[in-house]
DNA sequence: TAATTGGTTAGCCATGTAGCTAACTATAGG
DNA sequence: CCTATAGTTAGCTACATGGCTAACCAATTA
């Protein structure tokens, strides 16, 4: 579990630089070769193997040299166990949204109990982020 | 967009470091103030503090002070576009798997009819990584 | 076998990042 | 008013990162 966060920091890094982020896209698409993965950029060919190099580390990344070219792929369970990581997080805030929003409707409503026995049906707890499911 | 994509250099960066997941994490359960955050962790105040700058500079947290305590808070907007982010991607392999598989089932189809006209249910492809609702 | 192509290694440089200490500001409490 | 508390600013060191050039394999191909 330690050695997975750890891990975390390499992909996250790794998704950190936009040319990384633009060959994992391309990557995304499906496999290709250092060369043709590297001509949309104006870098050197060294400079680019650095990135190949940093994703390969991340886990992102594999690669395999047959003959002089080496193909690269997308290995998505790097890119999964980071995803995993924000649905882990978003499931912990949204969790403490819907308490506080709990919480709030209920004081509301104490409010309106205490104050004016009628009308209890406010709006103003709109919560920023519920997206899709939140498991 | 391309605002946006330079934004999330910043917060993939911002994620990369260990103690700085570790603040989000904390956050998620609630607002704190510097010194609560700061208390688990075995660094100098000044070093502490720089970890909260990025994560302000990313989008990730927001801060206020008032008397001489600044508290922190979440503002998931910038967490969510990173998930997206890796949502879309996710989108675009997984459709290109099963573009993959139709076209492997298919040969495979194709082959069993030419060779021998019964049994072709074969299990080979496994894809990685499907999970959820890919939308 | 000689030349080209595709990648690799080595080494340099500028900048950025993570940590520290020391000294400072400003509020809260006595 | 004095002291302790909570952050902040300034400035330093060490190391990581992103880029480059130059030179170097190793497969194709002519």
């Amino acid at each position: 579990m330690a050695n997975q966060l750890s891990h975390l920091d390499q992909v996250f890094a790794a998704l950190a630089d936009p040319t990384r982020r633009a060959i994992v896209m391309r990557l995304c698409a499906g496999e290709a070769s250092v060369g043709e993965l590297a001509e949309p950029f104006e870098m050197a060919l060294p400079s680019f193997m650095k990135h190949i190099h940093v994703l390969e580390l991340s886990g992102l990344v594999q690669s395999e040299k047959s003959g002089r070219v080496r193909t690269c792929r997308l290995s998505p369970e790097a890119l999964v166990g980071a995803e995993d990581w924000f649905q882990h997080q978003r499931a912990i805030w949204e969790a403490r949204l819907d308490r506080f929003e709990a919480y709030v409707i209920k004081l509301k409503k104490e409010r309106a109990a205490a104050k004016r026995p009628s009308k209890a049906t406010d709006k103003t707890t709109n919560k920023p982020g519920k997206r899709k499911g939140t498991e």
